[in-house]
DNA sequence: CGGGTAATTGACCCGGGTCAACAGCAGTGG
DNA sequence: CCACTGCTGTTGACCCGGGTCAATTACCCG
């Protein structure tokens, strides 16, 4: 089972038909990338659309100096840019923090599946509204939080997504994010996210270690975070709505 | 003429017909809004699509202690959100900065105008690829430039983005941002902006009086700000493309 | 047990924030 | 015509959140 149908099906209904073509799709183009390799790299002509079915990456940016910005994170069920392929190069780099399993959709298999699934179509919109506001929060995020809560924010999103997908147990989540990747994506440096991940620790917030999250207590850490749940629109709609299969 | 069939014609030719549609539902919702006025609210239910007609707008997100954070311009031509209205609820405010003549579209209209039309189904794919690609740059801008550097990167954006629509004069465009607005999208504070600007202009960057902004040494801002266009997809492929019309 | 990556610590520093005052100027009303 | 108000821009003095530099200490994993 892959872990799209979950993800859209938050917003809608999908048929059997319609999770069985997303099903034969994924198996089809599937594909592994070794941890911390490049699936994309910026300056590349897009030709496919990639869907994430196992483990984690993050689409990042680089400046010519050398100062890397991991930009957003790929958890699994997360799609990378419908469309991608009408533009004539990436404007960044795509790189697995896990070993990695995708699957690689070609433009014509994926418009394919647009045509015949107008569910689907709608939910992919939904999905890429949901991307959009995700990156705006992300500018929010570096613009206004300060470390703590700039951290404690990350760690909200991640274990929010995951459950959203079926992979928290409880409280607690997997966390293969290292302090270095969480400096990349949170813009601030090894020593002061190490510093502040004790702070978060000694708050009695958060237990990280062994690559997993636990939240301690989500209500302290929502207010200490300024975190507000609806840019990720998790509000599912979809329950509400017919599937006809 | 608005300047919306301009920036999507970068991507692909248009037809008359494309154009005339575009012309008569920008004629059809047309409605005024005063600068410094709210043209949505987060938390509001979407119902449409805007199309900025004229002026600038800005969508912001502001944090329960007032903390405020642009999170992204609107210049003439832009569009925002396709199909926003299959959300539930806005995650953002949309405030104008300038008078703003915009054209708000219903969802009915939006999509049967999508249905006719594929080169502007297409052309706005495109659009909204480099609206996601823009904010993934605000979020790199963010998370790593300096403020002189951050500053610089924003003028060169906001002077590309203007000529893609024939509103650069030469080196110079308008430009209505008081320094509080360069403030509430950098990230940075009122005091450090002014003195960054004065750097800039001492470095003979730029010049910036009368909301007007003259580029005095576009390569060497460049540099300074480690400016790269590709993430606004400036490279005019519509220019090769055929009109059926 | 050795070698490489990830996490941690201490000492010191700086880019940018804070606070507070002031100047320029457009609009407005008396 | 001027006094007043409010917004925008500017300046100075001082401060602090987070950066830098440089070791050191866990951990894997083979």
């Amino acid at each position: 089972m892959t872990p799209l149908p979950l993800r859209l099906e938050a917003y809608t209904k999908l048929s059997h038909d319609d999770r069985a073509s997303i099903e034969r799709l994924s198996r089809k183009g599937s594909r592994e990338v070794g941890p911390r390799r490049d699936l994309v790299r910026e300056g590349d002509k897009p030709k496919s659309v990639f869907l994430i079915v196992d483990g984690w990456a993050c689409r990042y940016k680089q400046l010519p100096d050398g100062r890397r910005q991991i930009v957003s994170l790929f958890l699994p069920g997360d799609i990378c840019d419908l469309n991608v392929y009408i533009l004539k190069e990436m404007d960044h780099s795509i790189g697995a923090i896990t070993p990695l399993k995708v699957a690689e959709i070609g433009r014509d298999e994926f418009e394919q599946l647009i045509q015949g699934h107008p569910r689907i179509t709608q939910a992919l919109f939904w999905d890429q509204l949901v991307t959009v506001s995700v990156q705006r929060e992300w500018t929010l995020n570096l613009g206004q939080r300060t470390a703590y809560e700039r951290i404690g924010h990350l760690f909200l999103e991640l274990f929010l997504r995951l459950e959203a997908v079926g992979m928290t147990q409880g409280n607690s989540c997997d966390f293969p994010l290292t302090q270095v990747d969480i400096v990349d994506a949170s813009g601030l440096t090894a020593v002061h996210v190490n510093r502040t991940l004790q702070e978060l620790r000694k708050e009695g917030l958060i237990e990280l270690q062994g690559r997993r999250l636990t939240i301690l207590d989500m209500q302290r850490l929502k207010t200490a975070a300024l975190f507000n749940s609806n840019y990720l629109h998790l509000d599912r709609e979809g329950a509400h709505l017919d599937a006809n299969d």
